[in-house]
DNA sequence: CTATGTGCAAACTATTTGCCGTCTG
DNA sequence: CAGACGGCAAATAGTTTGCACATAG
């Protein structure tokens, strides 16, 4: 567990964000200014298979991060690509399971079920009214 | 509605599977030899503008596109990236709509819901095991 | 005829990788 | 000290765009 990797974890996990690999690179930045791009592109990768965070299958041309490792699902505006939580009570949690499983059965086998909403979000869809 | 656009249309319908531009570019190709990539994309979402075929928004780095427009949700997996729909009955897809608009009227207006649900394919899962 | 579309190649964006020097255990 | 890691820059993958010519309406 070097420096780097130890602030990246840090700093991911004050975040409520969903920051790109990017976005981290600014802020890491700030405490070690010579750390590169590549280094916090390699450490994600390694904090998500030690599974301290979680890499987002999450829709978007870059993937997003997210320190909060509990069972949760997002939403994501398609307009502006922002992603925010939502935390079911565990009794819907248990609903939805079953719901999507008597779809899902008969054709395939899963380990975990992602669920993605997607539309606008507030800010974006006053924009546009 | 260019030759290429027209052609392009017709060879995503006949597609159940959920094709990249470049899967798609493949395709076509064998009809039109010379047309471009470049075409493929713009056409592609010249088309989505039009109501024709749709975008998906699903997760990997690689935009999947869809001919059939009616409604319906996809599995994706997670390791061989293959998309799988997913139709629910009527009566169920109002279900699912009322049971996240409890989660998620207070923070964000949607004009559009997709659900992904994410996992291992059968052949995946095998291959695993 | 003229606005729109095409082919081609170059540009761009996000991500990954090779190399070599550095640090951690 | 050996193996893992970091910085840097170059490579790669997917997508977008500028330009000059071609085509649809």
């Amino acid at each position: 567990m070097t420096k780097q990797r130890e602030i990246i974890l840090e700093e991911l996990r004050k975040l409520k964000t969903h920051p790109t690999a990017s976005d981290l690179y600014d802020i890491v930045r700030k405490r070690l200014p010579k750390i590169s791009l590549g280094t916090v592109y390699r450490n994600l990768e390694i904090l998500a298979e030690m599974g301290l965070i979680k890499k987002l299958e999450i829709a978007g041309k870059e993937k997003r991060w997210d320190g909060d490792i509990s069972k949760h699902y997002h939403f994501r505006c398609v307009k502006c690509g922002k992603v925010e939580d939502i935390f079911l009570k565990d009794e819907d949690l248990e609903k939805l399971d079953s719901f999507f499983k008597n779809y899902i059965n008969d054709n395939v086998k899963f380990e975990e079920m992602n669920v993605e909403i997607s539309g606008l979000c507030k800010d974006c869809n006053t924009i546009n009214n």
